[in-house]
DNA sequence: ATTAAAGCGGCAATGGTCTC
DNA sequence: GAGACCATTGCCGCTTTAAT
């Protein structure tokens, strides 16, 4: 392939959005590629790139090297989901990452923001995102408003609740209404003539929506929100419900149940608990290693309390330090 | 059959009334 | 004032419905 040579190729950008793309000079690098689709699409997103792999019957691969691609190749973009860094003040843990950015995933970690004082609604998928500008448009200079339809209202919830559950996973009535609000400012075209608000429909429907996530989130192993579910007894199948002896949440608050961190399991958050009590037997303990173990170890506590409702003389021989000073104070600020 | 949206119902909190 | 009791309210998981 030479480097001067046009590029046809087909991308597809979401399953209603496939497009043919033709550029001038055939990229040499993944990198330059993603740079010039970014450029002449208009793409404001970070995204990698999978391609049909005529050797696998045209099934999708990673992208990794520009000279895999054949001559018109079909590729996929896939958008980074990124979540903005956080200020060490605004976190629950003690702990403080590194990280610039972190990709969203299953651990408690990824909800360490405080709601928002103003919800910043997000960047949809780019089909959502053209036809919401052809709608405003449409708007302004008609004075019609948009007829959402089911894929559009759908894909707009799913997104909503993704970002609304990097806060929390039980937003309040208020946080409801702030996200809705802030849909209709972002895209007037979503107003809802009839109600008041303009919005209590979409505050509904995200309501719903956001048990549905939960439930969903529940299904794919969540803790925090499982410890909530099981509760019923005609829907368990040995009499008591799973859940039962767990009281449900107050008004206002959730029980928390979180995940284990990252990179451990049970066993080496055993080690670290053993860590811990040895520490505590030394006459001066290092008090930085056990501010920084307890952080660790803060789920497999968790769990232990609710798991097995230990005795206050079992939590005191296991977890010493719990009733220092230091972490008493600590654990209030939680 | 699958999936998302919405309705239903159990449960804890809350507030009012009554009695002591 | 304190407590017991009862009705109401609102949250939230579970189930049903509707669309495909």
């Amino acid at each position: 392939m030479t480097a001067n040579q046009k590029m046809t190729l087909r991308l597809i950008l979401t399953k209603a959005d496939i497009r043919k793309v033709i550029l001038n000079t055939r990229p040499s690098t993944v990198e330059d590629l993603i740079s010039k689709l970014k450029e002449s699409l208009g793409l404001h997103y970070n995204f990698s790139l999978q391609y049909q792999d005529p050797d696998f019957n045209n099934e999708l691969c990673n992208l990794t090297d520009t000279e895999e691609l054949p001559g018109k190749p079909t590729v996929k973009v896939i958008p980074v989901l990124e979540l903005v860094p956080v200020s060490s003040d605004e976190v629950f843990s003690d702990t403080t990452s590194t990280a610039e950015t972190e990709i969203l995933s299953h651990s408690p970690q990824e909800r360490l923001k405080k709601w928002p004082e103003f919800f910043d609604i997000p960047t949809f998928s780019v089909d959502v995102e053209y036809r919401l500008r052809q709608a405003h448009l449409l708007l302004m200079s008609e004075g019609i408003y948009l007829k959402v339809t089911k894929e559009l209202k759908q894909e707009i919830l799913e997104r909503l609740a993704e970002s609304m559950y990097c806060y929390t996973a039980y937003p309040t009535a208020p946080q409801f209404e702030s996200v809705a609000a802030a849909l209709i400012s972002k895209h007037p075209c979503l107003q809802e003539r009839g109600s008041t608000t303009r919005c209590c429909g979409w505050k509904n429907s995200l309501k719903h929506k956001m048990a549905n996530y939960r439930t969903k989130r529940r299904q794919s192993g969540c803790l925090d929100v499982a410890v909530n579910a099981g509760k019923r007894g005609r829907h368990s199948a040995g009499g008591q419900p799973a859940n039962k002896r767990i009281k449900k949440a107050k008004k206002g608050e959730i029980n928390y149940l979180p995940n284990f961190p990252d990179g451990f399991d049970q066993a080496a958050l055993e080690g670290a608990c053993k860590d811990l009590v040895d520490e505590m037997q030394k006459r001066t303990p290092n008090g930085l290693l056990v501010k920084q173990k307890m952080d660790q170890t803060f789920a497999l506590r968790r769990n232990e309390v609710v798991e097995s409702e230990p005795a206050i003389s079992t939590m005191v021989k296991r977890w010493p330090a719990l009733f220092t000073e230091d972490q008493v104070c600590s654990r209030k600020r939680r």
